[in-house]
DNA sequence: AAGATAAATGAACGATTGTTCATATTTTTC
DNA sequence: GAAAAATATGAACAATCGTTCATTTATCTT
């Protein structure tokens, strides 16, 4: 636990990191937390322009932090896995508090 | 659980993960997650320059996200709180999946 | 086949940010 | 007080990134 990670380690947090600190793609995550959204949807939830949404979507599933799964000319997106859940709540927790 | 935060909240959350997606950074507060550290060591141990590890020190401790503590020329740093532990593991958890 | 709806893509611009270099500030020691 | 050591600061540049606008691709319906 000490111990510095390797660089290459440190390349991939910061990635994660760095795709999940915008203000459009945190919302973005928060709407389609709890089930999975189409494209529209998320649209009207999230409150930004089509072409956005769409733009961070596609730099979430580059970055494997969702899933899409697609049913005739819509496509669902979701969450990867409980990690981005995860990374969520601390985070939220952490500017909570004081 | 649902719902998407505020936009002020969903703010600060973009603003901790802004300043924690950055590879000098990360670096730094694993270098001062088990003790405190001079910036003399921390220059040393990261192997980045000492204009950029102070710069980027500023960085973390307008943020709130390490804490000072003065003796005699030295500058000693150490990590806030446990938040910031608990979202380096959280992390580095993910990135090391898969 | 045409039209409509849903989603993706590409170019372009402005703004932010990480880094370097040079310099300033602060504290200690001689 | 001068020199040295430790840290902080400011200017400047290149590069990255978020957003918008315009266009395109794909699928369904009639």
């Amino acid at each position: 636990m000490a111990l510095i990670p390797e660089d290459s380690i440190i390349d991939k947090m910061e990635s994660l990191l760095n795709i999940a600190s915008d203000f459009t793609r945190l919302k973005i995550l928060y709407c389609i937390a709890e089930e999975e959204k189409s494209v529209s949807e998320i649209v009207v939830e999230v409150g930004a322009s089509q072409s956005l949404v769409s733009h961070q979507l596609q730099v979430l599933r580059k970055a494997n932090l969702v899933s899409t799964r697609k049913e005739g000319t819509r496509v669902y997106y979701a969450l990867a896995d409980e990690h981005v859940n995860a990374l969520l709540n601390i985070v939220h927790e952490h500017v909570c508090e004081e």
